[in-house]
DNA sequence: CACCAGGCCGTGC
DNA sequence: GCACGGCATGGT
């Protein structure tokens, strides 16, 4: 089956990414600009093959959900193959602090303009996301007249800590939630994105406002451990499946 | 005008 | 330990 890239680019794992036309996305990572239409684009290039997990069998993951129940076999119907993404730690960090209480457009839009205002150029029009050491010396009002509002002096601190990050890696994932959230702004939800979007780590299971909704709607008495072990995909698979259907109802 | 968005912090009990 | 208000901003 082919991947729904769209929902996997813009769908809330990654606001790297933007859809210039139909069907052509483009995002500023690993130094340059990237363009793709397909993941065969991104094939021949080391830094997105591993971005894009090329080695795990996204197939056999989805076919295993699907099979778990009636409600995971529609959302995979309807949404189609989906991947985890392994994004770039310090990148994974700033942005799901920005995400917050807050929703995936303006998250994407707030992104942009960080990469605008304290990252580099690499191409015409084209910023890369500021490294930690650009934004060492941005201050929470800096951070607070972009538009981050209340978030401001969280990314301050998370800044301040950034260099643990490479840490995280090797922690089980107990530890690892605990290590994250001990930056400001980082609590249980955001954890468990960083953990699975940047660091593979795939018993992430986060719960926001869409994942409480089904949880409490279909999944009452259960918990994530329902889904082991597959339970960042389920999540993902849950979570697109419930912004769309609310899209059109 | 209200309410919501990939929530978390601080306070009070 | 759990409940609750507050919180910046922009969209509906």
């Amino acid at each position: 089956m082919k991947e729904n890239l769209r929902e996997i680019l813009t769908g809330g794992q990654t606001f790297s990414w933007k859809e210039e036309e139909d069907g052509l996305f483009s995002a500023v990572l690993n130094e340059k600009v990237y363009r793709i239409r397909s993941l065969e684009d991104a094939s021949s290039d080391a830094y997105l093959r591993e971005y894009f997990d090329l080695d795990y069998d996204y197939e056999k993951a989805m076919r295993e959900i699907a099979a778990k129940d009636e409600i995971l076999r529609a959302a995979v119907e309807s949404t189609g193959l989906l991947r985890i993404l392994k994004q770039d730690h310090f990148i994974a960090t700033i942005s799901f602090i920005l995400s917050q209480n807050n929703n995936i457009k303006r998250i994407t839009g707030l992104y942009d303009r960080f990469c605008r205002a304290f990252g580099h150029e690499v191409e015409p029009g084209y910023f890369s996301f500021p490294t930690k050491k650009e934004l060492g010396n941005v201050s929470a009002e800096d951070f607070r007249a972009l538009g981050c509002g209340f978030r401001a002096p969280f990314l301050v601190d998370a800044v301040s800590k950034a260099d643990m990050l490479d840490d995280i890696e090797s922690m089980d994932f107990d530890s690892a939630m605990n290590a994250l959230m001990t930056i400001k702004g980082i609590g249980p939800k955001v954890a468990s994105c960083i953990l699975i979007f940047s660091y593979q780590k795939r018993e992430g299971f986060p719960m926001d406002v869409w994942m409480k909704k089904v949880m409490s709607t279909y999944y009452q008495g259960k918990d994530k451990s329902y889904f082991s072990p597959y339970e960042a995909l389920s999540q993902q698979y849950l979570f697109s499946w419930i912004r769309e259907s609310s899209k059109k109802a």
